[in-house]
DNA sequence: GCCAACGTTGGC
DNA sequence: GCCAACGTTGGC
């Protein structure tokens, strides 16, 4: 099983959003680049990602799991876009914030903080296990 | 609101 | 195939 990380700005769609749609989940719609795309080509079912909100918040909220693996995004016609589907699966008991993230020597490689622009990145095993115990999971 | 970093586009 | 111009993301 692998580990993700995906961004979305929670005035757009939000960990709260996520979790009303409850078991049904969400499709990961709109991402429009490919390496974020590949990164979803990846996941397996059952992967685990960190639900993080860009912008507003800077901090990871929760962790998610993916139902669906890649199929075509059904917000484009450009069969070049396609998306995982997710669903909300634990909250964290505190937000870990990049500046959390930022502050922990053993994190300084996380993609996050080396390309904060990749809105769907890998997390490696360790760096998983960390931030969920800095955010009390 | 600004701007640095990065990705994409399109002319040559 | 290079690279300048442009658009977008996201931290600050």
């Amino acid at each position: 099983m692998a580990f993700w990380l995906l961004k979305s700005e929670p005035d757009v769609f939000g960990w709260s959003h996520l979790l009303a749609k409850g078991a049904v989940g969400e499709e990961w719609s709109g991402v429009r680049n490919y390496q974020a795309r590949n990164n979803m080509r990846a996941m397996q079912l059952g992967d685990l990602a960190f639900f993080y909100h860009s912008n507003i918040g800077k901090e990871v909220v929760g962790i998610m799991e993916v139902t669906r693996t890649s199929a075509p995004d059904s917000t484009t016609d450009d069969p070049r876009w396609d998306c995982v589907m997710v669903q909300a699966k634990q909250p964290f008991k505190r937000a870990v914030t990049l500046d959390d993230i930022k502050a922990v020597p053993e994190l300084a490689d996380m993609v996050l903080v080396k390309n904060s622009r990749l809105s769907v990145q890998p997390v490696a095993a360790a760096e998983w296990a960390l931030i969920c115990r800095m955010g009390g999971v």
